[in-house]
Order: C-alpha cells, then structure tokens, then sequence
DNA sequence: ATTAGTTCTAGTCATTTTGACTATAACTAG
DNA sequence: CTAGTTATAGTCAAAATGACTAGAACTAAT
C-alpha cells in the first residue's frame, strides 16, 4: 500500500482522489455436503483482519499491482491468499457502488474461479481462511453478499449453455458425476438417461476406453471434455 | 483531470500511481443501411481532440468522478458527449491490460447502451461527433476495436434468449420490425411466418389494438413489450 | 373498378428435440 | 447364487422447429 499516494491523508484530498481500485474472486468448488453427502457448492473466505470490517468473512482479494493485469492480479491474490491455482478463471462484474467502503471510495473488478476437487483440497485452511457452503453463508463484510449472490445467478445461467461444467471435475469423470455438477449447481433432480442422452449429443464430450472400477455396481465408463474454456475477450482469440 | 494527483507527473512517480479509472460506452442503435435501406447496427465515435491518439475515432468516455456510480458515469458521459440518454445502458466489461495506453495504466470499465431510432436521431452529430457502420470500422484509438467486437460478439449472443431486441425499438412495433432487429443483429435471414410464431409464444409481447398505416400493404398489428430490461447486479431486484 | 404487387397472418406437415418411463447390463456385497 | 445398485439403451407421446402454402388486407397502377 506504500504508493505515493498513501501519503496523502486528509479528508478533502480523499474525497477527490481516484477511486481505489481492487481485485477480488468468487471461487467455487463441489464438495460433499456434510448431511447428505451429495457434492454441494462451496467456496472459500478469508477472515479480515483490520478495519473496516475486522474479523467478518470476505471474498479473497487486494489491490491491482501497477505490472500485472486483472486476470493476473486475481490469479497472483488467490495464489496468496488459498494457496490455489484455478485453471478457470473469468471476470465477473464491476463493482462501483458510492458507498461499498465506508472510508474510502473503492471500485472491485471481481473474477469468479471454478476449481476441480482435487484442486480444493490443496487449498490452505487455517484460522483466517475457511471454506463455506455457498447457499449458507453469514453476513460478510462490504458488498461480498451481493458479489456473491451475482455469481451463483451468473454461474447457474452459464450452466444451461455452455460447456462450464466440466471445470468442476478433473480430466476424467463418469457422465453422473456431470450430472451431479449440475444438479447441486441448479439445485435439482435430473433424470439420468434424459441428461445422459443430451450430454452424448455435445461433440465436446468424447468417450475414453476406461472405466471406474470400485463402486458397488456397474463400472461407469470415463469421458474427456475437449471443448475451450470461458471465452471473455481476455481469452478470446488468444492463440 | 485537475486531482490533486495530476501534479505528480514525473515518471517514476507514475509507474507506482495506482491506475487510472476510466469509463466507455459502445453504443448501438439501428439505422437504414445506404446501399440496401435495410437496417444495420451503428454507433457514434468521437474524434480524440488531444494525445495519445489524437485526431482518431475512440469511443466516448471519460474518468470517473467520486461522487458517482460506474452506471450514472457512463450516463452522464454519453449525455455530455453524444446528447443521448440510453434507457438500456449496462455494463460490458472491464478492460485493464497493461498497455492500452501508451503513456500511463488505465483500466476502463465499459458499457454498453440500446438506444430507439428516435433517441439516434436526436444525437448531436458534428466535426467530432459521427455515426458508424458497426461491421466496418476503422481502425479506432486505444484497443476499440477489440472492444467494439466484444460488444458485437455478447450482442449477438444475448439475441438468442432474452428479451434484449426490443431496447433497440420505440414503444410499440410490428413484429417485422422485430425481425428486422434480429436480422440485423444476427445478419441472417428469418422465416416470417416462423418467427412470428415464436414471438408470439413469448408472454412478454402483447398485441395491441392498433395497427400501422402507411405501407403499401395490409397493414400490421403494433404490439407492445412488456418485459424487464437487462438483469445486471446493479438493475437487478432493485424494485 | 379492376388488377397486380406487396406484406401480414394463419395454418399444414414432416422432422427434431424433450420429458417420462421401461428394461436390460454389469458390477458388488452378502 | 441372489439381492442391490447404478449404467445404459430404448420406447413413446408431447412439444418445438423448419420449410412451405395460402388466404387476407392493404396500395398503386391500369
């Protein structure tokens, strides 16, 4: 925080000064809910440990370093932050509003990351970061409800077009583990051979020879997902 | 531009400065093509007056102030700039690569606007002011024309489901006109007599009594649109 | 006044997609 | 060897879609 600026301290030059701009993200992984087991929306917060807002839960995040780019920044703070490195990454929103900070103005470019199972369980748990369901969560500091709120309507829009899923589950995956993705994302019941036959109609999707063994019943066999990733215009068209 | 940070000019000082914020709005509005008469996407482009990128065609922005939204920016912006006052106006995206500028960092949160071929028609055009075929363009100052193509892009994307084309007509219309939009937009062809059916099938249309003279042909019946506008974090549930 | 030209509008029909459901396959646990 | 479980294929009616036909309702030209 030691810019130039910082020095600065009074309250007329704040109220003129550039808003301050920072970075946070939305991340959200599948994990078995705790009562009925089936995977469930989760997603980590960091406890606050200054004011405004000390102690209460917010989205992971920090300022835009003046070398990196915004996808950059949210990449390097969640790094820091979780200890993740989310393959899939993408802006969310703006976030603008006069009075989101009650000292200082402050406008938050927040991205929302997708991490597979095996990703989440890497990340850092300790006394400041927490992992928390996300259809459950407490009052959190700022605006983050809000932020949050805004990314399960955008991730549950993208889920009914779009190739999204596949971000939750590792390279290889049974079509009922797909199914479940969508199913704890829309947060209902789909018939299995309906959804099956929809998914075989993608061209993305394509069928390895292997199947999982270990399961008390007939061995699924294993897909692939070979379709692009999100395309924003900061990975659009970039070859 | 005068803060109290413009002082600071030298350029060890800059580089640490934290980004300047910046607002732009692409603009679309339909107008009678000149070869063909029929409708085809256009903006307004303003002619840059100072370095960098003097004398080109940019987009119409400028920096936000502390005292008011991302949104009401982007507003009073276009008002100021073009004479307009979208009722469809939401955000698009936020730009913040590193060298969008050749000088200094500058991260633009962009807008996107609709506006009826009344409100085009009132659009101050000038020496600095001037309308442009969306699908040829120049090459435009700063990254625009990326810009430009990402707006084209989400256009054409949120065409397909949702209730976007009526932003781009008045109050009441025929359902050729509809179809007119969405021809434009999507630069295709439609079937009449199938298109027209599933606009009927979508509740939010409703038929009025009257019908629009003047053609040389039966004449058609005007409807109405009776939907919500776009559902961004900052229109939604506001009630 | 009649006719030709135009678009509006309703409707037909074959094809495709969807949703609800049935039945068999292939594994494990006992 | 049997019961339990999920995987997978398939059936069937309903709904949506795409290509097309035809009459309705106006204007402009004869």
């Amino acid at each position: 925080m030691n810019t130039v600026y910082a020095t600065s301290a009074n309250v007329a030059e704040r109220r003129l000064a550039p808003p301050s701009l920072a970075i946070s993200t939305v991340i959200f992984a599948l994990r078995p809910s705790e009562s009925s087991g089936r995977p469930t929306l989760w997603l980590p917060l960091v406890r606050r440990i200054r004011e405004p807002f000390k102690d209460m839960w917010a989205l992971p995040g920090g300022p835009l370093r003046h070398d990196e780019s915004l996808q950059d920044a949210a990449s390097r703070n969640l790094r820091e932050t979780t200890g993740l490195a989310p393959q899939y990454l993408e802006q969310l929103y703006a976030f603008g509003g006069l009075h989101r900070s009650p000292a200082q103005r402050v406008v938050s470019i927040v991205y929302w990351a997708l991490v597979q199972p095996t990703e989440a369980a890497l990340a850092d748990e300790s006394e400041n970061v927490r992992w928390f369901r996300a259809d459950r969560l407490a009052e959190l500091a700022f605006d983050h409800n809000a932020i949050v709120d805004y990314a399960l309507w955008r991730l549950r829009n993208k889920m009914a077009y779009g190739s999204i899923a596949y971000h939750f589950l590792g390279e290889f995956f049974t079509l009922a583990q797909v199914r479940e993705v969508y199913e704890a994302v829309l947060d209902r019941q789909l018939d299995p051979a309906n959804f099956r036959r929809q998914i075989k109609g993608t061209p993305e999707i394509e069928e390895t020879g292997e199947y999982l063994q270990g399961g008390k019943h007939r061995p699924p066999r294993l897909y692939r997902f070979t379709g692009t990733p999100g395309l924003g215009p900061d990975n659009r068209s970039t070859p």
